[in-house]
DNA sequence: ACACATGTACGATGGATGTCGAAAGAGAGG
DNA sequence: CCTCTCTTTCGACATCCATCGTACATGTGT
């Protein structure tokens, strides 16, 4: 028998005091979802398929599973759009600074200082 | 022919500019990996036996490699020990605040108000 | 009702990862 | 020289992970 019957499962998201600091940097070791994550940072939110990413719509979908069940994202569902916004207010609440450190060491530049261009 | 004429192999790390930040957070995503940087915060320098980690030798080999590679360490020889250090003005060098912010991160706790003690 | 669009679930797959035990190199000390 | 300690390398192994194609569920619009 299919228990398919309830696709939707409930969108599972953990408790702001659950979020682990492990699983978040976990979740933000990943290029694909570092870009989902400073996509979001920009815009308050977003339907799944809007963002600048490269990949299969299943691997955006284990993506998203993947900052949702660390914490990082919140998703409802609107029709047959899903929307997604960060955790921002419970991200800070737990972990204070911690998304915008890292969101601004990531455009950190390779190259602080480099004028000569040389690749010598 | 055995090329294990050379077993200590130079130690490479990264420059400061070529640390990666997402190589940093995958690296810090790892419980043993976290604990060697926590201890590492505390004390300058520390040889590599003297860890609070509960894993094989072998397997800590494994783990201070990914943290060097990942620029979060640098160790030099002393003998027949291997002395460890956190990179910390590279690391705030390039990332300003992250480190910090991340170890903070990590001593926040799971339950952020809680006074009466009462698991309820 | 039908087709279309959006997004998910499932299964497979190749590669990375954490873990260990055994063997060995390098230095210190007897 | 021999032994002991510290640490690494190697090989093995089980697991996790990012990726995809295919099939399907749900909603919208005609």
């Amino acid at each position: 028998m299919p228990r398919t019957q309830r696709r939707r499962a409930a969108l599972v998201h953990p408790e702001a005091e659950e979020i682990d600091l492990l699983d978040v940097l976990h979740a933000l070791s990943d290029p694909t979802r570092m870009t989902i994550v400073r996509t979001l940072r920009a815009e308050p939110e977003r339907a799944c398929g809007t963002f600048p990413v490269d990949v299969a719509p299943s691997t955006l979908t284990h993506h998203f599973r993947v900052l949702r069940e660390a914490g990082l994202i919140r998703q409802r569902e609107d029709g047959n759009r899903r929307w997604t916004t960060l955790r921002l207010e419970d991200l800070d609440g737990r972990f204070p600074g911690l998304l915008d450190t890292v969101l601004a060491a990531y455009e950190a530049p390779a190259k602080p200082v480099g004028p000569e261009g040389g690749v010598t």
